[in-house]
DNA sequence: CGTCACATCTGCGGATTCCGTGACTCGGAA
DNA sequence: TTCCGAGTCACGGAATCCGCAGATGTGACG
């Protein structure tokens, strides 16, 4: 399986680095030196274990960290409204029906953020890193088949305002794909 | 947040459920089981209902797909069982301890197999594509600071028998991220 | 040093959900 | 026609979920 890069919700995280934030009296200080602080060692225990099993019971998680049913209920809680983490089904493209998957290398004149919204407008997008190197951007396109690969390259994104030249990796192989951090 | 490719995400629910499973090869990610071809529309509503809310009841998803409870529960289990897909926490990166991440795009001496293993066995490598292009591999890396990226890089990937040349891509900004494929 | 405010955890029922099971129906393939 | 996979319906016990008090702890403040 493997798919898109996961995330976190949109709202929070857009720029500086993005801790989540809490609701707006907790946090006491300054955010700015931790961002690893906002997930304590048994919130990291708790996502381990949904990250085996996104349905685990609260009871057995609560077991297997120390905790009661009720308080791993409550931190579960916590962590989707803060968008620590998410709780979701993931697929494999193929099995899907998306047999064509490529990467792109985008270079751009001026601002990035005009055709990154753009491309942000595209379902066939999957994913899109502004990224420092050769390009200077790098988005994931998941399609059908190749006509629609073809199309949504050539036709919509070459052809956006900005877009000085693209280069295409079209995916031969997907050989790993993990989605476990805190688990290490 | 960002992150591996998987999946799906939606906007906040949450609910739960549960087994576990432990090590390596969670349904998912290894063989070479091509299962193709086997998802009807129900299923792939099934599933959109699950890239929702992976905790979703299963009489909530039987009655927005039309099935029944007990149809619903034994098409998940299928699909689950089948690998087609997996329900898992994903989480941000960012907010858990890993602030820098890149797009490494390698060119390899020969066969790749070998050197596609190797970055397999590195836990921090999140993402790995065998592609057609200019790289014949691209792989996702995901570390806690600078010192960490430049360790993998520089000590670890670089020195890969087999390995002529790396170029990398530093994540600045996470700008979208997705993961739902039958949804669209 | 008390006290208030707030966050978190534990217990505890009641409502839901899960899940195996058995019976019957409905095409499609042999 | 028969066999078989897949669904539906119904059941009922076990397990899970979920809201709601107390209990506890800590930091801020007078």
């Amino acid at each position: 399986m493997h798919s898109g890069r996961v995330v976190s919700r949109s709202a929070d995280s857009s720029n500086g680095h993005g801790t989540s934030r809490v609701p707006a009296s907790a946090a006491g200080s300054d955010p700015s030196r931790r961002t690893s602080g906002t997930v304590d060692a048994v919130s990291l225990a708790i996502i381990e274990q949904l990250q085996e099993d996104g349905r685990r019971p609260y009871a057995a998680i609560g077991k297997a960290v120390g905790l009661s049913e009720a308080a791993v209920r409550q931190r579960v809680q916590k962590l989707l409204d803060q968008g620590v983490m998410q709780i979701v089904a993931v697929t494999d493209p193929l099995t899907v029906g998306f047999r064509r998957q490529a990467m792109l290398g985008i270079n751009v004149d001026g601002d990035l953020e005009p055709v990154a919204d753009a491309l942000d407008a595209m379902k066939e997008v999957e994913y899109i890193v502004i990224t420092a190197g050769s390009f200077d951007l790098m988005v994931e396109i998941v399609c059908e088949d190749d006509d629609h690969l073809l199309e949504v390259i050539n036709k919509r994104v070459r052809t956006l305002p900005g877009v000085r030249s693209t280069e295409s990796f079209v995916y031969l192989k997907l050989k790993k794909q993990t989605y476990m951090w805190g688990t290490r």
